[in-house]
DNA sequence: TCAGGAGGCGCGATTATTCACATAACGGCC
DNA sequence: GGCCGTTATGTGAATAATCGCGCCTCCTGA
């Protein structure tokens, strides 16, 4: 299994067996409770991942639940940087495809955030509700106008949070769900093949939805 | 896989307190496995919600699964009737939006399905390979062409099951992921006014599909 | 030497499932 | 109408597995 980088402490010795246990239970949590969702995974499974006993669980996290906290929150760490960078500056339609391809590489690198929201956007969960809005609240800015071009609609029309949801669905979706789609697809979902193809697919359709006028 | 229907008796009166109870285990059961997935839902939440105990359920399903499958027999055979009607004429770009619209509502009546699938796109569960085809498979028809107009690519370029998966990757990720957007959105996404908004866009994102060229 | 981490043990709760048993509705028979 | 057996449907109790979690012991390495 791929490990992304950790960090919660900046000077922590990364060889250390306390640091590498934790991080290892980090990893396989998340990608158990990505798969399983939150109470359908059970810490035992988790613990056999590692290589230890449940009860050796507790030595690093307090419960099931702050080890769920710890897990969502190395992720947010990582998924919300596109989002910052874009809202550091002025919002013109290039820096917007720029975000745009930004969130999708990396769900293509790690789909676990995808699927994590996916199950609490289904079951809830702990914390479900601070989740949702630290993801996707900065995508949200009522201020934010697209400048230059003739995308100058979004702000105006109140369309704006449909084009990050759609924007934000098909992404996610195509993480969640893409792996079924692999006998029709005729082709590796995850390959560098077809993330350039839903790239400019997702392209093709955020300008869409950027000229979209609505019918109603 | 045997029979998911229920039950022992061949003939069964539909209006017996037997059949009621029946219809009953499989609406609270619907719903509580579209919610929480296979593994989440216990059979005593299930008899809680009907009002009865859990061993009574045996009387109506040989065990979880069996349940499951039928909940998953019912939707199935409201959901596929759309494409069995595109698939039982010609390919024209009207009937593919007719088909679409059809699709879109049903999601809109019964959000169920779509949960159903994504737990299972997740999660995995009992006959999720079988589910998925059943579901998936009459969408995908080689041999498709639209004819009329300029929308010809389709069959043409190998796009169509792109198009077909953003399409349900749209329509059914609405469904299950609406809900947590409602505060962004500043309306019900059930209400009858999103839904228009929702079938307008997925028409101009449709078009969008069929109208793309692939840049790679 | 000593603290941190691993693990054995076990409690209490919950799970799917089975079983023995109660009840009610039914049809046929006298 | 009264009786009976069958069947459908409900129940509580019991079982075996699994769960989260705490307690307490032991090992190891600096």
């Amino acid at each position: 299994m791929s490990k992304p980088t950790l960090t919660k402490q900046p000077q922590l010795k990364p060889d250390t067996l306390n640091a590498s246990t934790a991080v290892r239970i980090l990893d396989a949590a998340e990608s158990l409770f990505a798969q399983r969702g939150y109470s359908a995974t059970s810490l035992g499974d988790v613990a056999d991942q590692v290589g230890i006993r449940s009860p050796s669980l507790y030595n690093h996290f307090r419960n099931k639940e702050a080890l769920y906290g710890a897990v969502l929150e190395r992720l947010l760490d990582d998924f919300l940087q596109p989002s910052e960078e874009l809202n550091s500056g002025p919002v013109t339609a290039d820096r917007v495809f720029e975000w745009a391809e930004a969130i999708v590489r990396k769900h293509h690198v790690n789909p676990n955030l995808a699927r994590l929201l996916q199950h609490a956007a289904l079951s809830g969960g702990p914390q479900v509700n601070e989740l949702i809005d630290r993801f996707f609240r900065p995508m949200f800015r009522p201020d934010a106008r697209i400048e230059g071009e003739d995308i100058t609609l979004l702000g105006d029309s109140g369309l704006q949070p449909w084009a990050v949801m759609a924007f934000n669905n098909l992404v996610m979706s195509y993480v969640t769900m893409a792996p079924m789609y692999r006998d029709f697809l005729g082709q590796d979902p995850y390959g560098e093949e077809a993330l350039q193809k839903q790239l400019s697919l997702i392209k093709t359709l955020l300008q869409a939805v950027f000229e979209y006028r609505g019918s109603n």
